[in-house]
DNA sequence: TTGTAGGCGTTATCAA
DNA sequence: TTGATAACGCCTACAA
């Protein structure tokens, strides 16, 4: 068994010879295996293991002007949501014929207009791109694009194809109602780097004040920094200093939660009591933290191997249908440091 | 300007056309623009602007048996050691010709085998590999890959080509050090995973213990389940249950310490003058936890900067020159839950 | 400095 | 069911 090394330039041509056959017909058996006889397959199969036959990709896309690559676009390397949503969408193109193209806008719709552009120009077999918020010459790139495309971590109007996510308004939202409902009557809200998304949410949290005629006061604080644990410290900070009636915080993410709950331990506030916490995505940490932290969990891994479902889907489908929306939904967590009345 | 839509099928032939040149001068112009006349490559340039003119990637990959791809073989999504090493390698990339495929190996040798020829049968620009321990085949393949290769995150023997990374070996034995150094004279060790990399630093761990004279009686704890901030809390427990004697604990990364942190509150440990905790990687968390947090920092945005950077100039340079070992080192960083002295 | 032409490894169309 | 044979879009000697 050399065939491991041996396969420097093993080409479709090689394997051909080797079995007495013509490139077409390897190149049907690879393809549309049906269309070749039982006799020839097995061979062809044999030859292509023994050779160590590797397809060049570049020749296969130049040739069918179609690559099998996914190609994925998302704001940030980093963060771990999208980490998650990565794992999720290897894990599902494992095992198919595709493989996955990553690029990541930094939180620029500039940039990811211009990967749009890059990855559409490779013919992918689809594309999954983040949220709603694309400029509106991506927009029309979409629109026009010869492959599925495929939004994902939130729903909202006029997919461009498909769509998977959840709403970040109503998890907010209901994120905020847990507080009130545990007799939080001055929560606050900690944000950072503020995009699109996290706007939604904000929205989310203020509109359910609102619906409670609850005034937030002076108790929303946000920046347009990058989020982190020590942010999240920073921020309580400045909320008790500015507001010390706060008795609860809604925070934009896991890392704020955590770093808020640090704070507050260093200055003895009492959680749940004096402050209750909730974060938001519900990484693996909050539930392990002491105290344990109220969450809203989110469904990132799912997004991402559906995603790659939904163009798969797509592929077999055929036509195009558009409007097509999977709402995963979300789950609020509640632990220890929101347990006020029980 | 349309340019930005009306690409869709724009090619280097109409690209020639609209400047009236050959498609040879027009790739020319893109590929060694110092033997084109001044005059013809500003009027190419402006057309490649209005036209929206992009190359495809698989054709240029075709025709110059070179992808302008750099592989980047990791062994996890999720863990973000590695979105570190990412973010680094990705900014390094950004600007150049050069785009990154990645792949997950799932910290299986045999999958990073695969990959590798998979990659390599793309004929990319450049292989950055995560560590020593490939199978042999992989090292094999590796051994006659026709571009730069790099490993990441080690130093140590024979490299393939180039390598960037620090010794896990030393940095073990370094913090293992730190907290003796400190006072604490029963120290224990929490591992997860303990893949090659993990059971070198358990080594280092246990090499500085004997070189202390201290033995490790029952204190040593792992597990080959992956890491997370809940497992650091349930070895610590296991640990403690095992060998109360215990003083203090070096935990393989930042989870397990976070957890053994959560877990030692909840026991009523006393951090650190019951407890000492010494974490791995120095995440960004670690400064910001309440009491903040030892750890080992290690450079992994560098160490990914790092790489593609040794691919350049590999590139430039020409020759392949073996032996190229950038140690990054590591820096004990000595906060408060080891602080027993002062 | 610029143009001509052959070829890169597959796929796909058309015959056989 | 199988085999020739053009593409696919670009690169690169080789010529001019």
């Amino acid at each position: 068994m050399k065939k491991s090394i041996e396969n420097k330039s093993v080409k479709m041509r090689d394997v051909a010879d080797h079995v007495g056959v013509s490139v077409a017909t390897v190149s049907r058996a690879l393809r549309n295996p049906e269309v070749v006889s039982e006799a020839l397959r097995t061979k062809i199969a044999a030859a292509i293991e023994s050779l160590g036959y590797l397809p060049d990709p570049a020749a296969r896309a130049l040739a069918s002007t179609r690559s099998d690559v996914i190609g994925v676009i998302l704001p940030s390397v980093t963060n771990n949501v999208f980490s998650a949503v990565m794992d999720g969408i290897y894990s599902a193109a494992e095992g198919t014929r595709y493989s996955v193209q990553l690029g990541y806008s930094r939180y620029a719709p500039l940039s990811e207009e211009n990967l749009i552009r890059l990855f559409l120009r490779q013919r992918p077999t689809g594309l999954i791109v983040t949220g709603i918020d694309q400029t509106d010459a991506a927009k029309a790139l979409l629109q026009e694009a010869d492959c599925p495309v495929v939004q994902i971590m939130e729903t909202g109007p006029a997919p461009h194809d498909r769509m998977i996510g959840f709403s970040h308004y109503q998890a907010a939202r209901a994120a905020t109602a847990h507080l009130i409902a545990q007799g939080y009557s001055q929560p606050g809200f900690l944000g950072a780097r503020m995009d699109p998304r996290t706007q939604r949410r904000l929205q989310g949290f203020r509109d359910e004040l609102r619906a409670h005629g609850i005034d937030e006061g002076r108790r929303v604080h946000s920046t347009t920094y990058p989020s982190s644990v020590t942010l999240g410290g920073h921020l309580l900070a400045q909320l008790m200093d500015a507001a010390p009636e706060t008795d609860a915080i809604f925070c934009i993410n896991d890392d704020l939660a955590l770093g808020a709950m640090f704070e507050a331990q260093r200055r003895n506030l009492r959680i749940p009591q004096d402050l209750g916490i909730c974060g938001f995505n519900d990484m693996e940490m909050m539930g392990a933290a002491e105290p344990s932290l109220t969450s809203v969990r989110t469904f990132r891994r799912e997004m991402g191997a559906g995603a790659v479902q939904l163009i798969l889907d797509a592929l077999s489908d055929g036509a195009r249908s558009d409007g097509n929306i999977v709402d995963l939904g979300f789950e609020i967590m509640p632990r220890h440091s929101t347990r006020r009345n029980s």
